[in-house]
DNA sequence: AAACCTTACGAAAACGGTTTCGTGTTCATA
DNA sequence: TATGAACACGAAACCGTTTTCGTAAGGTTT
């Protein structure tokens, strides 16, 4: 990389000091009309930058925002990410992004990588492996440096932080709703292990909908996926039952589901619907398309970022944390048309 | 943000000079057994980090790779980042993500802000709305700054620099053969407008596999998608010829592709063969499954962040612009059985 | 003519760390 | 007893920028 130019050659090249050369760049009055246009001259003619580094040193602000994800191939995340960046690009921030792969030990790294100070703060959410050994140890650093920390989505209550997440008990209980008032009476639950808290909060959305129509839950409706292992054979275990209606708690899952239902020459959404999870493009365009619970996983970026600027700037800001609960919203398809 | 300790407070509590507590974090033999280890365990205690701005001032280097992509809620881009990511990490650099969002003017200023020295070095892959403009002036600076830069994917020969893409010739010409060996004929083209390259190349493939069999090239089978205009409409019209085959240069074609066939009665793969590019989930679980062209995003993201370390790192490196060409795979599925 | 105010600039410290080059001891060697 | 290592540490410069505080020269009041 070429030699950059600094105030400092400036300063040598025109025989001023660097103190001059720094006001005159930023058109201060204490500097002379000419020696000010002297020196923009010279500065616009060797296209002078600032150096960053040296500005973020002098500032203790780097103007950058740290987020771990534990994925990025993942609709869900990915449009987080986009509404991240877009908060953080409007308020002059950027971003950068690290994965832990849903790995714990990738998790603890990166999070140590990221509070050496090269973020303002961060934003994440947590890795699969870190929920399942409810080790948060390593938070335990970032929440007593007070460094600006905001979780979203897969968040746990341990960690005294502000917090992003959508109303998954909410969505959980609509999914099903939507299901019961379609006349289905036996709907099967396609989640995740209960660690992922996620999971189990849909699932609590889940029961309280069946309760309330007096319908007791059935375990052998309900299967958990292990995602170390293939995921169709799970779900067409479930499929050994006679259901007439699949609540997926995402998108992968429920695809698989309605792969199953063909395979076993029932129609949807004639013989069983099929509700997912994650608005994605695997929802809208299977055919037929499935009815989702959209996440807003866009406004959900925007919220935590803008949370945690305000942590950033706001020094003196309510110091109890703050958790904002996104609502989700039901996207009929087809893969519900009522009967 | 709670103030963070630094050497100079450590060394002020513990009546020594900077550079002795520097030297004994270092492990240094010019320090003595008990004084390193007064030092460090005061370190260890207090949690000392050693704060990356000062270092990045002082060796020059940010261990930061710069990242431009068009978008991110894109299946074979945030694959790339991926690659981006997993490659950076094991050569111990970390990644900022920047979107341009198809937008000229945001590629334009995000270029302008990752070039003053917060990144030792860029990646990006071209919006849309530039390869439309053709103008690549924002590029210059970059260039003539000798910025470690590498363009993946979108680029353009105009800007000389490293680059990485796939062959989309090929990729082109083996999708088209597929579709004739199938036994097609009248095989539709529905790709981008011809100034963004990739769907100019593919379109090149397609043509040269046509050719071969002595099959003129109807350019009425073929559909340049207008992406401000609702896509359906625009891939229904190509319905209206007597069509077998369908080459989409994405999957969301591709998909839409399939769907209208569905609605028109047609069955696929026995009417009609389709097949996409982009091997992402809408080809996997959509039904039938749709043949692809898998793209490799991945290794492409390391490739290209490979490509920007060696120049990052090793200055005296070739000066003359590489250009890697990573091939592409057929993956075979439901959407082209043979006949 | 003494006192004061502008104007226009420079010196120096600060941000946090590394590194080169002393330098004062102590101890062994010739 | 002088010479010279070896050891253990400190001073100072440096990375690039900003900012506070001086201050010299000149002009304006009384």
């Amino acid at each position: 990389m070429k030699q950059k130019i600094t105030i400092k050659t400036i300063a040598k090249e025109l025989g001023v000091s660097s103190s001059t050369v720094s006001k005159a760049l930023k058109d201060s009055h204490e500097i002379s009309k000419e020696t000010k246009e002297r020196i923009q001259a010279y500065a616009d003619h060797y296209n002078y930058k600032p150096n960053h580094l040296a500005l973020q040193l002098r500032n203790q602000k780097t103007k950058v925002i740290g987020v771990i994800l534990p994925k990025i191939v993942h609709h869900f995340f990915s449009t987080v990410i986009s509404g991240i960046e877009d908060g953080a690009n409007k308020k002059g921030y950027n971003i950068m992004v690290c994965f832990s792969n849903e790995s714990y030990k990738k998790e603890v790294e990166t999070l140590k990588v990221l509070s050496n100070g090269s973020v303002d703060g961060i934003i994440m959410s947590i890795a699969r492996e870190t929920l399942h050994n409810k080790d948060y140890d390593h938070f335990k650093g970032i929440v007593s440096e007070e460094i600006p920390f905001v979780l979203f989505d897969r968040v746990v209550d341990e960690i005294l932080c502000d917090k992003v997440v959508v109303d998954d008990v909410g969505a959980g209980y609509k999914a099903t709703k939507h299901l019961l008032e379609n006349g289905r009476k036996k709907i099967a639950l396609i989640t995740t292990p209960n660690h992922v808290n996620v999971g189990a909060l849909r699932r609590q959305g889940y029961e309280k909908a069946l309760i309330e129509q007096y319908i007791n839950t059935n375990t052998g409706l309900i299967v958990e996926i292990d995602e170390t292992k293939s995921i169709k054979p799970q779900i067409e275990k479930v499929f050994e039952n006679d259901i007439d209606g699949v609540f997926a708690v995402n998108e992968i899952y429920a695809a698989n589901a309605m792969r199953i239902a063909k395979e076993l020459g029932k129609s949807v959404p004639n013989d069983i619907s099929i509700i997912g999870f994650t608005d994605g493009l695997i929802s809208e365009y299977s055919s037929p398309s499935i009815t989702t619970i959209a996440q807003h996983g866009f406004t959900m970026g925007q919220q935590a970022v803008d949370l945690l600027i305000q942590r950033i700037e706001n020094d003196a800001i309510d110091f109890r944390p703050k958790k904002i609960v996104i609502s989700s919203d039901l996207k009929l398809r087809e893969s519900t048309k009522s009967m």
